[in-house]
DNA sequence: CCGATTTTGTTCTCACGTTCACAAGCTCCT
DNA sequence: AGGAGCTTGTGAACGTGAGAACAAAATCGG
């Protein structure tokens, strides 16, 4: 990350073509709206129209849209075909990017059939899995492979990208092992932190992470239910032990 | 969404208990990394401590857990318990959840038998489809049933949050079904924008849209490969659509 | 009992993200 | 041709988030 020195108040900061992280996150939406505007048989849609589609307000969308160039026509709105060309080529999904998942439980099956990756610029090259019993099984089109094959197969195939989809335990040892490969990008499903070096990115998904930043808004939403205080304490060695009431004084 | 209402610039805003909606996202984190001490039988940690086992810097940590309320000792650190125990109750995950799934699909039956759920507040009291071949299968020790039997499951079982895993085309009828049927979070892995009432939160997990972010930066570390620029504005008027496939060959 | 040491909780500042509001630019109609 | 009517692209204001830095509070050793 170069990061440009000296600088001013100004706008956002932003390097040469660098768009915003928030941005670069919607994107993949915005091009999910246009194929679905383009499949309707819409040649033509509005800033409005595609914020709409997409579920952000317009402002928004037009300022992310101008981070790429001007690809609209004023009094019209934007050509939904050469919007979505645009749009796709500044994310990479022009290109075919060759992944690989490692560890096919129930999740990674799920992944390995979703023919969601396939229309999107993503192909997956193997299945991997370290458990004997597993290697050979076939989905899909594809046959499980043993997980020592990995260094060859990223080498063979160009493989950039690294989907985990094991248990928390193993993770981070997959983890150095696809770095250690060659791979530059994973998309962890395991509910742990993994730590890679730098230059490589990774990104993380957690169902269960999600269902509790749900639950705490839920929880705010039933009448504020004021719990009873803490059970009891710890009472651990040494440790301050005399802790005070956890709520203080929010009585209603 | 109660806007506190004369507001003077000062700290970030925030009603009351509210707790910033970055900090809330991170707390199930901070959980998970607590748990993994506890399990380590460790009994005190420091928010340098912590702080490296959630994947965050310290200041950050301590700052969020400072929302919550002081729960360390200064000079020695966080009982973890305890500290783990206000966390869980301050997201809401020291009650049950009920939850249902609706379509069971291959993500479906990965989520049936994620065993993550149960062991952090959240069960699953039905797998519901509308396919009647998939009715009556068994999954673990759930039958799927039919999702005719909706409204009925989420007021016996008192259920507020609907995790949705059918394909696009359902998904929004499917989640007007669980709002009318008095769910009020949902989680939502179909590809497509849904739209809810106020009151309804709703989250959204797109697999596709992580790996498209991942490759945009991929993108950017393989030698900044300046693609050919676009081919040409399209036809101002009738908005000709002949440009290169979105699948544009990439040389190399 | 007092000072050294440790680590929290908080303040301050800067960077980032969102939204408003409007000039610039395009099309269409008269 | 000229003006009316839209819609984009962007400058500026505002709000939220992150990180550095430090004062306050606790423990420990003498």
């Amino acid at each position: 990350m170069t990061r440009a020195s000296s600088r001013r108040p100004g706008p956002p900061t932003r390097t040469e073509r660098g768009i915003p992280e928030a941005t670069v996150a919607r994107l993949p939406v915005y091009l999910r709206a246009l194929t679905a505007l383009s499949d309707s048989g819409i040649a033509t849609a509005s800033s409005e129209d595609l914020a709409t589609a997409a579920g952000v307000n317009s402002a928004k969308l037009r300022k992310d849209l101008s981070y790429l160039g001007s690809y609209g026509t004023r009094g019209v709105g934007y050509d939904v075909e050469y919007l979505r060309y645009q749009i796709a080529r500044e994310i990479g999904v022009t290109q075919d990017w060759a992944v690989v998942i490692v560890g096919i439980g129930n999740l990674g099956h799920a992944l390995a059939n979703y023919s969601g990756f396939g229309t999107r610029g993503f192909r997956i090259v193997a299945l991997l899995d370290a458990d004997p019993k597993l290697v050979g099984e076939r989905i899909g089109d594809m046959e499980v492979r043993d997980f020592a094959e990995l260094e060859h197969i990223v080498e063979t195939d160009r493989v950039s990208i690294g989907v985990i989809t094991t248990p928390a335990g193993p993770a981070q040892e997959v983890c150095d092992r696809l770095v250690a490969a060659g791979v530059t990008s994973i998309l962890n499903f395991a509910p742990v932190v993994l730590s890679v070096p730098d230059g490589v990115d990774i990104r993380k998904v957690d169902l269960s992470i999600e269902l509790q930043i749900l639950a705490y808004h839920e929880q705010r939403k039933s009448g504020e239910v004021a719990l009873p205080q803490v059970p009891e304490l710890p009472a651990t060695n040494g440790l301050a032990s005399d802790l005070p009431a956890v709520g203080g004084g929010v009585g209603a």
